[in-house]
DNA sequence: CATTTAATGAACCTATTGGTTTACTATAGA
DNA sequence: TCTATAGTAAACCAATAGGTTCATTAAATG
């Protein structure tokens, strides 16, 4: 699916999980939001703006501020595809725990 | 952290969403892998070598072929990351349900 | 040994990413 | 009104991504 090409592309930036991550204490102007970060608010205001067209936030103008609040449906979408690999490694999990505990060389199927 | 930035940007790309899809049913040639895609085997090589770098699958050598498989460590820790975004949803899906059950005008809150 | 097959390597191209700096717009406030 | 502040736009740059084609390596097979 096309959306979730820019959703991962998305987070795979630390820069941008970091504000993410930050936006969950609540909603934060981009000011505030690009404070803690090494690089220019220009770049930080891109990264925003990365995030704003995969629809993880949503920036609503204020004035002359920009307030940044979480959006979740996206990343509820990539969570649903990786679902699908936590049965399969679920699965993959208790193949091993079922070998180290029954399928020893020297153990049998006793 | 450095080793999402890789896994989110292994994922980000649809055709490798698809070789791990398919990797799901069992491990497979390189070439069985290419075959229903529309871009040259070189091409879905180099797809293979993006998510063998990030670690999500693993490539063996055996005669002149290559046998893919899944690696599921990686994913799990992609998995970890967006858990957290997953309470966070999950408390904005019960203030909604809160707001649609009980905050309607006239309905009160009994 | 000669040939086919599986896969990678190398060179190349275009588009995108992630950053910079400087300039500009628009709002808030003295 | 003048000035400071929040943010974006524009131009630029280097590095990476995603694809191609052609050549090469290495293994299987007649």
């Amino acid at each position: 699916m096309e959306n979730l090409d820019t959703t991962f592309a998305a987070l795979s930036h630390g820069a941008r999980r970091a504000i993410l991550a930050r936006l969950m204490e609540g909603e934060m102007r981009l000011s505030d939001l690009a404070a803690p970060f090494d690089m220019s608010q220009t770049a930080v205001s891109k990264h925003v703006r990365v995030l704003s067209d995969a629809g993880l936030l949503i920036v609503e103008k204020r004035g002359r501020t920009r307030h940044c609040r979480l959006n979740v449906e996206p990343m509820k979408q990539a969570t649903d595809w990786l679902a699908d690999y936590q049965a399969f490694w679920m699965q993959q999990f208790d193949n091993l725990a079922l070998h180290l505990a029954g399928d020893r060389p020297g153990a049998g199927d006793r």
